[in-house]
DNA sequence: ATATTGTATATACTCTATATACACATTATA
DNA sequence: TATAATGTGTATATAGAGTATATACAATAT
């Protein structure tokens, strides 16, 4: 279970812990049915509290990624990966959209905004 | 003095006002030695309170855009608008990578991105 | 029984926004 | 010219939402 809390970043914690289990279930690193780290044991490798580790498991299990059952653990439910491809492809949506508000303000044109794209998307 | 306050966006008001008024000035709108509306003024065409509209104008007054005399008023300073004009850019850049992020996760292409990005680009 | 799991309550801190009272500058007017 | 009235920015104290926490509780597995 490979998470990494950024201090530096302006999201919260436990959206951070939210959106990389996200990615791995989506990845596939994490399957349907699997087990994740019980929230003590996260809450004491990231050295954050239980809390914390407990809120973002509920934000999961709210939008249904994970199931969790006192005394047994929290699980991986079955996703439909088209739903969570699209749900990116709003945000990406937003976030160009955000960009290019910038870019008019600053008087930067479509050719330049295509050219940072290239160079960002492919420079991963 | 055109501005507007969305209760949808999620960025605090006094940010909104800030970057309204910074674009203003970008724009030329609003030229070195122009008054600003009184904060009193504004704050009650925006039927909100003085203190937001204080605390906007301070952080444009710390970011070097304008400068509020007790008495007189606030007033727009001179701007270098190259400067400016690379703080945008960088801004735009981040949200790109940040959109470029959310697409890789997604499994979106560079070619679908550069798609949506004529389309919002253009359709402002 | 004991250990491990998730859960609930009460608390503190930061950020956003506010009401109210204060201090300074300009303008109207006696 | 004095001075009251108005308009300007400023300072203090307060309230609410969001994030993160310590601690104690409840259910399950071994």
């Amino acid at each position: 279970m490979d998470i990494i809390i950024s201090n530096s970043s302006d999201a919260p914690i436990y959206e951070q812990i939210v959106s990389q289990i996200k990615a791995q279930i989506m990845s596939g690193a994490l399957a349907e049915g699997d087990a994740l780290p019980s929230m003590r044991a996260l809450a004491q490798s990231l050295r954050i509290s239980i809390i914390t580790t407990k809120r973002a498991y509920e934000e999961l299990e709210r939008e249904g990624f994970i199931e969790s059952y006192t005394g047994k653990g929290s699980f991986v439910k079955h996703q439909n990966k088209e739903l969570v491809r699209e749900e990116y492809m709003k945000q990406a949506e937003q976030l160009l959209t955000q960009a290019c508000e910038k870019a008019h303000m600053g008087g930067i044109s479509a050719r330049e905004l295509h050219e940072l794209l290239d160079i960002i998307y492919g420079g991963e």
